[in-house]
Parts: structure tokens; C-alpha cells; sequence
DNA sequence: TCGGTTCGTCAACACCGTTGACAAACGGAA
DNA sequence: TTCCGTTTGTCAACGGTGTTGACGAACCGA
């Protein structure tokens, strides 16, 4: 009963997906998202209360496509790497969702499997209840907690993160040497690279610190 | 020579801070600040660059109160720890500005005394430039990362907060323990103790990472 | 055929950051 | 003293954002 609809939920949530694959995750407005969808922005309010309601939505739909189903010949290390590693890469798709919603664990569906795994390799890595929630917590903090930062700056395309990193350092690098000795001489290294080889390389001291301390 | 300037950086960036510990960091406007100035917004661009330029004077300002002085007897280790726990101290203390900051490196007095800190502990550390370099990312985006995603809940009251703690911990304990056994089993550990212990935790795993790697 | 319900459209509202033209207020030079 | 150049705040506007309420088209059941 009533006009038939030409908007779904999950066809706003497809469409929104293809926009922020395409144009990056800050192009996505409500105006371009109805651009998009050949139809009036305001009719997006019929099927989400609000625009973050609608982030919310998109970041469910890109965190359900972590891998966490166990890999035969994986050790322990290695799939809690991959684990965090995909998290934060799903989490990097939604910028907006990962600066903001990661305060609370959601404790649904998508999340949960997440949870259960990552604790099915810590056990498998020989952690008891108590210290492998110590490591999952330490976890969790460093892989959400990062992904938060780099959220905005994950955003940007390549050329332009390239020349915001390149701008940082020029400021380093500028320095007072007199001043700033240490931070001058260490300048030239700041920000090369990528932020996800920076993580990796931030969670591979964690997990060198993890197996120091079983 | 000129008309005699009635704004300076430091009024702005003072009263922005006022406005900031009045209405929260959401609230710190071009246009809320012209009015809590008495000026017209757009007179705040003879003295910051865009809002970006200003969110990060204001950024910096709030980092004054990390003590980086170097400590006589004190290992590299422990002065790094302290530095951390400080650095993130200074930005809970405001949480929803540090939303807005986090995303990049204000690159200013206040933020450059602490990188320098940081480096100078680390080179004595006996840490060479590229090897130092990436233990301060991998230190920053813990510690920094972290404290977006612990924002939030820091801004809430012991007694709501220890609830919330609780509300999340009973989620998971209902949990069905044939579909998530892992986590049911670590479920009653889950959430305990404050948010800056199991940062702690965190840090300490990185930096007896840091030390197994030295 | 009629009424009720759904849902997209349209026009507006209240914000936001930012810009360019303008005027007021000064110091120095003529 | 007059005039000029410079600084600095004011003003009006532009294009962007999320959001709302009135309206009408499109359907179903009676």
C-alpha cells in the first residue's frame, strides 16, 4: 500500500559504497549521494534519520568484508597481524565513521566475529582469559586508535597526502638546529612512506612486545 | 604604520579556548568566535590562514602543559613513558578539540618542544635517525591514536562511565558460547580498570617491543 | 470511486568556511 | 598640514553543508 518505492536502504547504502570507491569518503553528501541516485537528497530522510545514521550503515556494509575465518598453517602472530591489518584497512574506507564511532564498541553482528576471532588466535597463541584481554584491549586501542587519525588523511588522493606529508616534513626540516637538534636531524625520515607501513610497523612492535612478555 | 590592530593571534587563540571550555570544541565556529571577539568573522583571516591553520594554534595551546624537561637519573624508557602519558593527558583534558586536531601535526612551539623531547629520550636510547623515526610514529599513533578513541568516554562522569564499562561487559557475557566461545570465556575481563591503565598496558607492550628490538 | 498511506519533489532554513571590495585609522613623507 | 601607502576590521556575497515541512503523485483496499 502506498507509492511504490524507488529507494532501499541497501540500494542508498550500494550507491553511497560505489561514491566514496570513486570520489573519496569526504565527496559523499547527501546532495551528491542523491545526484547519484537520480533522485531529491531529502528523500534520503525517509529511509535514515540522519547522515550519520547513513554513515553508520555504510561503515557496517565495509567491515563485513574482513577475513575472519581461521587459515589452516597460519601461526597465531601472523593471523592477528592479518586480523588487525583488515580492520583497520574496513575501518579506513569509512573515515568519517572511523573518527567518530569507534569511542563504543558496537557489539554486533559484523564486530562480534571480529572479536571472536582475534580471542580464538590469542588463546591459540597460549594467552589466558586475563592476559589476552590485556592484549586484545592493546590491540583493539592501537588498530581503531590509528585508523582514527589517519582517517582524514586517508581521504585525500595519493598526490595530495603525498604533498601534505611532504609539507610536514619541509617544516621539520626547517628547524632550528640549535634548538630543535634532535627533531632536526631526525626530519629527513619523518612521514616517508605510508600510514599503513607505519601501523605495521607500530603493530609488529606490539607484537614483538606480546611474545617478549608470554 | 597602519590602522592599529585591536585582534592578535594569541586574543583569538585565548578566547577560542575560552569558548571551547564553555560550549565544546563543536561549538568553535568562524562565526562564534568572531562574536565572542566582537569582530566580524572575517577578520579573523588577517591573522590565520583558514580554520584549519586556526584549529591548530588552538591544538597547540592545550599541549602547554606537558612537562618535557629532561630528569636527571631517569632511564630513556621510563622519561618516554612519561612523555606519553602526558601527551595524552594534555589532550584528554580536551577531548572534542583533540577530535578536531588529531588528524594532523599542529608542527607548533608547544607540539615541537615535545617531539624534540621525544627524540632526544629516544636517541639516548640509543636509537639512530630512521630507527628513531619510526619508533616516534609508532609511539604517536598509539598514544595519539588512543586518545581519539578514548575522547569520549573521558568526558563522562566516574559513576556514568564505570556503567557504561559495565553495560558493555554484560553484552558480552550473554553471548551465545557455542558461536563465540573466545570471547565468552574472556567476556568477565573484559572493560575492567580505567581507560588510561589499559593505554599503559599498550604503551608498555610497545616499548618492551622497542627494547627486544634494539 | 474514494480515502488513506507511502514516498519522492520542491523550496526553504540555518548553518558553515571563505573571498573581494571598501572604509577607517594610523605613520611617514612632502 | 596635507597626502599617500599600509594595515586591519567591516560588509555583502558565494557556494557548500545537513535538515525540515508542505505538497502531490502513486499505489492499495474498501
Amino acid at each position: 500500500m502506498g507509492r511504490p518505492p524507488t529507494l532501499s536502504r541497501e540500494r542508498i547504502v550500494d550507491t553511497a559504497v560505489e561514491l566514496v570507491a570513486r570520489d573519496g569518503a569526504e565527496h559523499l553528501t547527501v546532495r551528491s549521494l542523491g545526484e547519484a541516485l537520480g533522485c531529491d537528497p531529502s528523500a534520503l530522510y525517509r529511509h535514515f534519520r540522519n547522515v550519520d545514521d547513513l554513515h553508520r550503515a555504510v561503515g557496517d556494509h565495509f567491515l563485513s568484508d574482513v577475513d575472519v575465518a581461521p587459515r589452516a598453517r597460519e601461526s597465531w602472530r601472523t593471523a592477528v597481524r592479518r586480523l588487525c591489518i583488515g580492520l583497520r584497512a574496513a575501518q579506513l574506507r569509512q573515515p568519517r565513521l572511523a573518527a567518530l564511532v569507534h569511542a563504543a564498541p558496537t557489539r554486533l553482528g559484523n564486530e562480534l566475529a571480529f572479536t571472536e576471532a582475534l580471542f580464538r588466535e590469542l588463546r591459540r597463541g597460549g594467552f589466558r582469559a586475563p592476559t589476552a584481554v590485556r592484549a586484545y584491549h592493546s590491540l583493539i586501542e592501537l588498530t581503531v586508535g590509528s585508523a582514527a587519525i589517519d582517517a582524514a588523511i586517508a581521504g585525500l588522493a595519493p598526490a595530495e597526502r603525498e604533498a601534505e606529508y611532504q609539507r610536514w616534513r619541509a617544516d621539520y626540516v626547517a628547524l632550528d638546529p640549535a634548538r630543535f637538534p634532535a627533531v632536526r636531524s631526525a626530519a629527513p625520515h619523518l612521514y616517508r612512506g605510508s600510514a599503513d607501513e607505519r601501523f605495521e610497523d607500530a603493530l609488529d612492535l606490539m607484537l614483538a612486545g606480546l611474545v617478549a612478555r608470554r
